[in-house]
DNA sequence: GAGATATGTCAATAAGGCTGACGTAACGGA
DNA sequence: TCCGTTACGTCAGCCTTATTGACATATCTC
């Protein structure tokens, strides 16, 4: 431990025991951390929490999802994700309808209301976003946006892309 | 909401209904989300969750970080961090010690066992990052830091900006 | 010596997650 | 038409991680 100075090993590819990427780790902790908080204020004024908002997030991103996929985003159960679909819809921020083709599916819609929450609670990512833009301009926005889709599960980077870019409604009404 | 192809407003410089960064929001959640599962399976091998996890790496990245330091970066209440803190000496993963200049404190330091076990739960985490370093290349990764240490809370940059790249053994020892 | 600080602890509670088991309705193919 | 599968809901119990509030102890600082 004392004798900080080792030898340096030669910078192979890869070698086995390079220092772990810390600042990557440490960063995207520390970033996650402030900006999950943002919403949290406005969450408690409504009685909801963090995952509320995953569910709202995602409904209202994707009118017409259905549970399953919900589940498949969150990664969690349907138990977990059942409590808080239930007080979502039943304080009116989140409608179902049955599905059209499958008529087993529960498709989720955000009402009106819902949007408008949804609206408010991106509100201050956002603006934690731009402010990030404003420090570091929108070239590094775009590398992050490469490297952040970069990190996910391979298998699921096809699914995500189409998520994030290829949004919009898709089913029912 | 039908008519989807509504005016484009001029690009004005922050224009005030903007569509929000709904492309940020969701790959930071992504990313996010299956960064932190990767050391899941590792840390029920020992009894482990998360919480556990963060307080390792901090201590095993700042060793003699006191309690009141710990508590500022986690965010969270001495209750809950004495909880996670004290099973992880329980088990001889990190050592007190009183501190030096003063007494009140109790430095933290990871033992061989809690460097031994930080290191390998940084390990799949480190290999998601050089498996995303070889898809979108280095300068992405560097831009990437820049935007998410932008994305920190201004009040705390200087503090994260120690922590992350002023690392090292500071106190104590 | 007195007040402030750093930490520990007891108790109660809440949020959000889990597993397991079971029920219902609808789909889809033999 | 029957039957297995799928999509979803629900009951019950449990765990982890967080919270608030109150109080105790040792130590520092003035």
């Amino acid at each position: 431990m004392s004798g900080a100075l080792a030898e340096a090993p030669p910078a192979a590819a890869t070698e086995p025991d390079a220092e772990p990427h810390f600042d990557v780790i440490e960063l995207l902790f520390f970033a996650y951390r402030d900006f999950v908080s943002d919403p949290d204020r406005i969450l408690t004024d409504y009685g909801f929490g963090r995952a509320h908002h995953r569910v709202l997030h995602f409904v209202n991103r994707q009118p017409g999802l259905t549970i399953a996929e919900l589940l498949d985003i969150l990664r969690i159960t349907k138990q977990s994700l059942n409590r808080v679909l239930k007080e979502l819809v039943e304080k009116g921020f989140i409608e179902q309808r049955p599905g059209v083709q499958d008529r087993r599916q529960r498709l989720l819609f955000p009402t009106a209301k819902g949007r408008s929450l949804a609206l408010a609670l991106s509100r201050p990512q956002d603006e934690r976003i731009r402010r990030a833009i404003n420090r570091c301009g929108e070239e590094d926005r775009q590398a992050a946006l490469r490297f952040l889709f970069a990190m996910i599960d391979e298998n699921d980077r096809d699914h995500v892309a189409r998520l994030v870019y290829g949004a919009g409604e898709r089913k029912g009404q």
